[in-house]
DNA sequence: GCCCCAAACAACGA
DNA sequence: CTCGTTGTTTGGGG
């Protein structure tokens, strides 16, 4: 599944190549996946409409449209973006959208990637939003939770998956166990720091070895989620538990709040 | 806290007392205590009326008015019925029922008692219907619970409390944290037996030596659930320990299903 | 590994 | 040691 900085490129990449291209076919293929409004409305609100833009929105992807409407895709944990010559349906395809200069496919084998016309707002606030102040108002908001629950929780923030919540707690050496009201004030600008550090380089490191990367994930350069990996950059061992649920990479570096 | 036991002789000897007495006067106090549907159509529905009886219902005591309304009262943590020469507002008294021949008063120092004119009807079977068929079916429907969280939840079986909770378990050699899908069937009669002998048999004792009481709790004959005893009337040592967020008495004589 | 839902659990106040 | 409410955690299914 890819995570926030993956996502960054796809849309940048997608966006570049799809800008101004109209829809000229939707098949949804009716073997899993979800649909809202619904499998019948989609290719009327689509078909004949252009692109106009495409961003990240959360952990989702989304294709602005010409009359002012969003369609959002959620690839949740085994979706992808591929391209294949027109009139093409590759394997446990989703939805196939037909474009001037190509198709591009919506594939998952597990059927569980999510699409949405005009998904309500959100009220809340993206990962790369994060700064000091937002983070003392979030935390303060749910002083009870660990805080790798907190961090991945898309109620709270939306963006962050458990990798780089596994990257971001390293770099800003919190232990993933900690409580979120028990951080002190006077960590915030390092944690807040460390979501961009690692978010932002993140996107940087993938947009450079991978320009035009549509789908996939690239984690070959996560520092502690990382399964190939046994020290963290500085030497420590890194320990695998299970943490609010979730697989955890973490070293004794990182310091506990409780 | 009285338990059901005590309840069953406190809607007894309530009843005894006040059937065919009519409600003369109703005073709330307003220094805490719950009150449905409100302090000021308390007294409209209750002065005027005749009582022609009372009963248990659930972990309330309900007096039955002559016009078919019910009037329910919860004792919570620490509320007591008292009788008072009539005009007497004894200390911490939540409500004042003046009545022909004498006052009850509704006292509680905590101010939680919660009173209700006609609460609806609860689609809950109440702890004395118990047998094993119901058992059965009442484990089904919730097979993940700790059997001491569901015997006292109130929204599955009316009646029990912490107390009597603990008594039941012994009774029936069941440990407190088995979990209620791995009870065997096998085991339900003797549950569903450890259920009335443990109620019933309390409620006769309260009966037989405080013939006339309508206030405090007795439980001085209680064989675990009991500070005073070191050992279970089988001799063996009674453990206290937090289960499911509740104090909890047992001893080792208790089969853990999990 | 993702989201959603429902159930179980814990903490707090009245 | 009671009942609500609210928030958090956990497990299953898509």
């Amino acid at each position: 599944m890819p995570e926030l900085p993956d996502l960054v490129v796809f849309a940048e990449n997608l966006s570049r190549q799809f800008t101004g291209e109209r829809i000229v076919e939707a098949v949804w293929h009716g073997r899993g996946g979800r649909v809202s409004p619904s499998a019948e409305e989609l290719p009327r609100a689509l078909v004949g409409r252009t692109i106009s833009g495409v961003e990240r929105w959360g952990k989702e992807i989304c294709f602005l449209l010409d009359n002012g409407q969003r369609f959002c895709v959620h690839l949740m944990l085994s979706g992808r973006f591929i391209l294949a010559p027109t009139g093409k349906h590759p394997h446990s395809a989703i939805l196939t959208l037909g474009l001037e200069r190509g198709t591009l496919t919506i594939q998952d084998p597990k059927g569980l990637v999510s699409v949405t016309l005009d998904p309500p707002p959100r009220n809340v606030p993206d990962a790369l939003e994060t700064n000091a102040e937002l983070l003392q108002r979030l935390l303060a908001a749910r002083p009870k939770m660990g805080i790798k629950a907190f961090l991945i929780d898309q109620t709270i923030l939306r963006g962050i998956g458990n990798a780089y919540a596994d990257e971001i707690l390293w770099k800003a050496r919190i232990h993933p166990r900690s409580i979120t009201g028990k951080i002190p004030g006077e960590a915030l600008h390092s944690f807040a720091g460390a979501v961009h550090a690692v978010l932002d380089g993140a996107a940087e490191r993938i947009r450079r070895e991978h320009p035009s990367i549509i789908g996939g994930e690239v984690r070959d350069f996560l520092a502690v989620h990382n399964p190939s990996r046994q020290l963290s950059p500085t030497g420590h061992p890194i320990r695998v538990e299970t943490v609010s649920s979730k697989k955890t990479y973490f070293t004794d570096e990182q310091i506990l709040y409780e």
